[in-house]
DNA sequence: GCGCATTCTCAGACGATTCACAGAATCGGC
DNA sequence: GCCGATTCTGTGAATCGTCTGAGAATGCGC
């Protein structure tokens, strides 16, 4: 099986391209053992992509693809955090929720679902903790929600807060505000993920392509550019009329780091 | 079809345009054992010129030319890391990557591909924290990102910063700054890579043959004199107006050391 | 259902980079 | 000290990568 159904342009750099992140795992278990996370989705593609992710971000990672399987691993393994697909072959989500509720009442869940069925089922989840994306999602959204949710719950140590600075820029991930120098700046939602992609990375040069497969969902088709065209709209709120912060490096990618003082 | 399940470090530099750098050997697996690569290419050529700057790496390689292969080497012999060419023989190498992943979820893998594939194909491949290269690519670069996905794996023992440092020289291989005596230098990326390979080699004369097989990709076809263009660039942003570290060795080739007192 | 916001494509402009060529400078041997 | 070989470097042209404006398409809030 193919473990990407994506189709993407990705950049067209000659020499360098891609270059990986920072192996993250800013986030443990108390224990300081890895955290573990239980992914749930019968899309072998989706889950194998989901399972890369989130090992890159130093978790441990299980999967499995129905929701009688999910409930048995989950006793066993007694995972931190659960991503669960609302459509499984077997049973409803929301009853494997209930179920898993029984076994592991604690542990959040993250929910994947069609966007048009978010609707009425999935309202209220968020009341309980838990909260969910809908499909097509970006790397960085899901990543951004379980971490979330790790940290809420407790199960990970707290040594991230949810605030990302960056000289004199600062990202807050629950309020989604950003400023620098202290004004405001307001961002769309493609921007915001972008930016916060690259504060996560700071003095790291990110390759169009890894921007691409970590801020664009997993199924867009566009032009590579698209990075290049957000790159110049971060820069016209973010750096205009100030010593930049976000970098070129030709034929290598983009990166953000403190304005220099000069 | 090529099928070298050798395993060697290399020890002996040979003459001329060959490669004969350092044994560098900074990379070993924790247990101090040498790092375990599979090179998975069909094309014999490229697969050797490529085992043979990886073994002179020190690490271990074994090569593959097809699919099949190439999944049933990597359960036998559980290598640290994978580089792959995307269009093999049997099958696609989409679908080598799902099966390896299955196999081994944790290895990292460098893809090599062609300039214009990279568009549609590739996506979603840096997601997991793998990376890719471009046909025609230079072996310097192909190590580099080797080493960097090595060391971000963390199969690796972190005995490698991104830093690499001469004198008060130094160079960031994530962010791609350059700097001495404190002082920020820009490079273009040729000159990057050409000054990364000195740096990885000290006190070493280097000879012009040598820089090009590694430094510019393997089928540069131009006049052999672009390697003392660049020195002379080089030699200009790094050296200009202070102890000089880049040397000449006429007839020889070049070397850089930590500038002299005097 | 209307209008503003957002996302994205396309294509031209611009600047940076790479490289060939050729003459100048330097070195080493005699 | 002279000569040939080697290395250095200025010039310029072609190419490549990036940036950005204009506008079409899509989505979202009211």
């Amino acid at each position: 099986m193919t473990t990407t159904p994506i189709a993407t342009t990705a950049s067209a750099a000659p020499h360098a391209a891609a270059k990986a992140t920072a192996p993250a795992a800013d986030l443990a278990r108390p224990d300081g053992s890895p955290v573990r996370v239980l992914v749930v989705d019968d899309e072998t593609p989706l889950a194998d992509l989901l399972s890369m992710a989130l090992r890159y971000e130093g978790w441990q990672v299980r999967t499995e693809g129905d929701g009688a399987s999910a409930l048995r691993a989950a006793r066993e393994s007694r995972p931190d955090a659960v991503v669960l697909d609302v459509m499984l072959p077997d049973m409803d989500g929301l009853e494997v929720l209930a179920r898993l509720r029984r076994e592991t009442p604690d542990v959040p869940v993250l929910f994947l679902t069609a966007k048009d069925a978010v609707e009425d089922r999935i309202a209220g989840l968020t009341a309980g903790g838990d909260d969910y994306v809908t499909k097509p999602f970006s790397l960085e959204e899901v990543v951004a929600r379980l971490r979330g949710l790790l940290r809420r719950s407790g199960a990970a140590a707290v040594r991230n807060e949810s605030l990302l600075t960056v000289g004199d820029l600062v990202l807050n991930e629950d309020s989604h505000e950003v400023s620098r120098g202290g004004v405001g700046i307001h961002l769309t939602a493609t921007e915001f993920e972008l930016l916060r992609y690259l504060m996560r990375n700071p003095r790291r040069v990110l390759s169009k392509a890894q921007i691409l497969d970590r801020v664009w969902s997993y199924d867009f088709g566009g032009q590579a550019n698209v990075v290049e065209l957000y790159i110049s709209y971060l820069r016209r709120k973010i750096d205009v009329g100030r010593p930049p912060m976000i970098h070129t490096r030709r034929g290598a990618g983009y990166l953000i780091k403190p304005a220099e003082a000069a």
